[in-house]
DNA sequence: CACGAATTGATATGTTATAACATTGCTCAT
DNA sequence: ATGAGCAATGTTATAACATATCAATTCGTG
């Protein structure tokens, strides 16, 4: 197993989060990861790519459109899914299946289970990539002499900021 | 927590599996559950029930409308999806995100993360309900700052059945 | 029986995703 | 250059999944 760089969960709600430069660098490691391995990111993919990690709320596939809709007439349904398995297919964005929405990667090139914190009050996904978690399911799994090929890890709830509000709310 | 009483994994593909007794018991223990806290279990309720225990893959909603059109005309998609929702609130089935699909619960009336294993050769879903995963997700959420509120885990992979199907492909 | 509440029927529509085939634009051997 | 071959995109239609709305019926209770 590769060693992971991110076991220590440096989630996006603790620091303050220069979403700019975190855009920024989603989009160069893109370039980088597609030269590398010789594929075009072509100029509606890498708009795909860029409308997706606009915030780190997973968007829908048809939210996705309307914004290219706005940009350039006649966008339809397929231009969108086909950018979004090309990107999928190369690890720059997951799924997340309990909101059939998309979301930026926010490691592409690494080992890729795709475990999300997902804020049920201000939607915000945050990606965690923990090997304990990766392991107690891989333990179970095997415990069953069942083979594991790819593993959903979405959980629901709320993030510390909302956690907060939801406090003020109550005392008020 | 309660004490889980199946965090020994007796996962549905090891022992040889009277599905006959596996469908009543679930039929029984819904009834009884039902009864004990007053909710209807109406006859298009058990009956959408009985079919999502046909057997242990996942299905979807409009797999279930077609079964019942077969005995009866008039059937329409909230139908199912009504019933289907008195279930979930009830615990008796569980949501697939990953599939768009609904299967038993194999133990209805405890504690309830919903942890499947589901292979994706012959469909069947196995519930794990394992303390060790439901843990290790709670410790990593928790250190984030996070509360959490409900996860979904769907590990697709092989099940012991299909690997030995897929070695004597590989050997013919 | 009469009442209100819960359930179901019926119709329409919204949302998410893909099938199928035409067209464009680039690469490369001739 | 040229045109066959291929990947990407355009275009239209439809499949698959889910909900809104309101009318009719059923059920338990007084
Ligand atoms: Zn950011
Ligand atoms: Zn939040
Ligand atoms: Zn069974
Ligand atoms: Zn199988």
């Amino acid at each position: 197993m590769v060693r992971g760089r991110r076991d220590a969960a440096p989630v996006l709600w603790h620091r303050k989060h220069d979403h700019r430069r975190c855009f920024e660098d989603a989009l160069a490691r893109a370039v980088s990861l597609c030269r590398r391995c010789g594929a075009r990111l072509t100029a509606i993919r890498r708009r795909v790519l860029e409308v997706v990690w606009q915030g780190h709320r997973p968007l829908g596939a048809y939210e996705i459109l309307e914004t290219l809709r706005a940009e350039r007439a006649g966008v339809a349904p397929p231009t969108v899914y086909r950018a979004l398995d090309f990107l999928l297919g190369h690890g720059l964005v997951h799924r997340i299946e309990s909101l059939n929405a998309f979301v930026g990667c926010s490691d592409p090139g690494s080992s890729h289970g795709g475990q999300f914190l997902i804020c049920r009050t201000c939607g915000t996904a945050a990606e965690l990539n923990d090997r304990r978690i990766a392991l107690a399911i891989e333990g179970c799994s095997s415990e069953s002499g069942f083979h594991v090929h790819h593993a959903t890890i979405e959980v629901s709830g709320l993030c510390p900021n909302c956690q907060q509000s939801d406090a003020k709310v109550a005392n008020a």
